[in-house]
DNA sequence: TCTTATTGTAACCATAAAGGTTACAATAAA
DNA sequence: TTTATTGTAACCTTTATGGTTACAATAAGA
């Protein structure tokens, strides 16, 4: 299992909204231009995004805006907006377990606060990951872009 | 997208393995029982095992046996030796974001590391939990089913 | 040696998810 | 009224999961 590229692409069209919001209008084929794929694609996932309230989207005119503070979004709000995951479950349990069976019928109490425990710790990661972050990161290469650019001129 | 059932399946077999050593010959078929699913389910399973190391089979005479002390055998063992993730990478990055774009270009820049950094606390965590720890989480449960068995029968 | 039990493996199958495409109604603004 | 755009339906292909039947290879016991 992979956490699908739909993650990826999320964090993406957060990077250009901001990156662009000033020069450009955010349409779904502006994002499937610098993502590379086709804009249905990104119209499903801004759907999702939108739906989990993280952009606000105007039909008929256009365009794609992030609808919180940069620090109040964070990798595990856009994981579970994109993430289609049953029951919230990281991972997926056998369904019937032989209760005949002394282990079997114990297989839960065993094991299912352990996994608990694993998931715990994937999302709290995410939890600390947010936007801002990734913005910050994002003006700084863009930024020594433009420093290497300036010296070749120069 | 879930962990595949194949992990929680392999750590119940084994558990069934240590739990039954002694009293049982520990074949496809018994596990099977025990899991409650087809055998070659556990012998595909039982196979990614034996190819990590982690278990030993003998054709013909049959069963199943730990390859190694309990201690030594983690979640992330079993994690890696039953689930295929592509290049070993948690996360599935879109394939050709535009390097026309500023963004498009940096991405990976911007979020290798990040998606790196959730990768390790998962697999820190799968790793911080043994099977000597599972195995003693079995035999509690099972000891206390007898105990209330017995005080039944008193 | 013959029989039996068992593993390893091939060859299928069904279902679901991911990723993709075309097409178009609904909508908003120029 | 025209145009651009979103939301959405209806497809498609590919891959992974989970499952099944069948059988050759193997090992051990009768």
């Amino acid at each position: 299992m992979q956490i699908s590229s739909r993650f990826t692409i999320a964090v993406h069209i957060f990077a250009c909204i901001d990156t662009f919001k000033d020069n450009y209008k955010i349409t779904s084929d502006f994002l499937a231009s610098s993502v590379n794929v086709n804009p249905v694609i990104i119209r499903k996932i801004v759907l999702q995004l939108r739906n989990a309230g993280l952009v606000e989207t105007q039909r008929g005119s256009g365009g794609v805006t992030i609808a919180k503070a940069l620090k109040d979004i964070n990798f595990l709000d856009i994981y579970n907006a994109v993430e289609c995951i049953e029951k919230g479950k990281l991972f997926h349990f056998h369904e019937n377990p032989n209760c005949q069976c002394p282990v079997g019928r114990n297989i839960h109490n065993i094991l299912d606060s352990k996994l608990e425990q694993v998931q715990n710790a994937l999302e709290n990661e995410l939890k600390q990951i947010t936007l801002a972050e990734i913005i910050k990161e994002t003006q700084y290469y863009i930024s020594e872009e433009n420093k290497n650019k300036n010296n070749a001129i120069s």
